[in-house]
DNA sequence: TTCAAATATCGTAATATTGCAATATAGCGA
DNA sequence: TCGCTATATTGCAATATTACGATATTTGAA
């Protein structure tokens, strides 16, 4: 085991776990908080900016690729991440949805 | 290593980050989606809807109470669970940050 | 070219997560 | 009380994640 049974779910719930887990680190919080203010990022500022190592850093980027919720495009000898909305749109939605009225009165 | 640096950042990240690490799985964004259908929700529904043993499910709920997503409350033989929505509304405040006009023209 | 800077990848150790069977616990009705 | 139902906990095996040093790769500048 270990191993989490993506095969038994569809793929809207796989793409929001997904998602949902690639933002499961205060590293990734840190980079994305980081990208924010700076409406770009390049990975060295990162390391100055986290007390993490480089390699360490730049394996939470892949995840963060990985997971489309940023992009990077090269641009000289760094490289340019960029947040994509389109996947911070995909969890809003879904929590947006969570926002009901609560008629129930168990808790 | 395997252990997250959390000390190395600071409440606000860490509290983030463990939210989203707690919908970071495919069945307990199924969970919270029935929860949802359902206004209320009692772990043996959980059980015969999800494709999953019951000491699994009940590891699943435990985690998202743990990160406060969640709540319970005894009701006879069996437990009520309930979304708190004030954590949903702190990951959705994160996410409204995200949102700026890109000024960056790398990506 | 050759060097240096910026990133990525590899390998590995430590730890965490997932899933489940087995078992425990708790509350209800008879 | 006894037994049943619902849920939690324990213990474990399999796998995943995290962190990082070492090393590769890539690119621009000299």
């Amino acid at each position: 085991m270990g191993t989490t049974k993506n095969e038994v779910f569809n793929e809207e719930i796989n793409e929001l776990s997904s998602l949902f887990k690639a933002l499961g680190h205060p590293a990734r919080i840190a980079i994305i908080q980081y990208l924010r203010n700076q409406e770009k990022c390049i990975c060295t500022d990162l390391v100055k900016e986290l007390p993490l190592a480089q390699a360490t850093i730049s394996q939470h980027l892949k995840e963060l690729k990985n997971a489309g919720i940023i992009q990077g495009s090269v641009s000289g000898t760094s490289i340019c991440y960029c947040l994509n909305l389109s996947k911070i749109t995909i969890i809003e939605r879904f929590l947006s949805q969570l926002n009901y009225e609560q008629n129930s009165t168990c808790c």
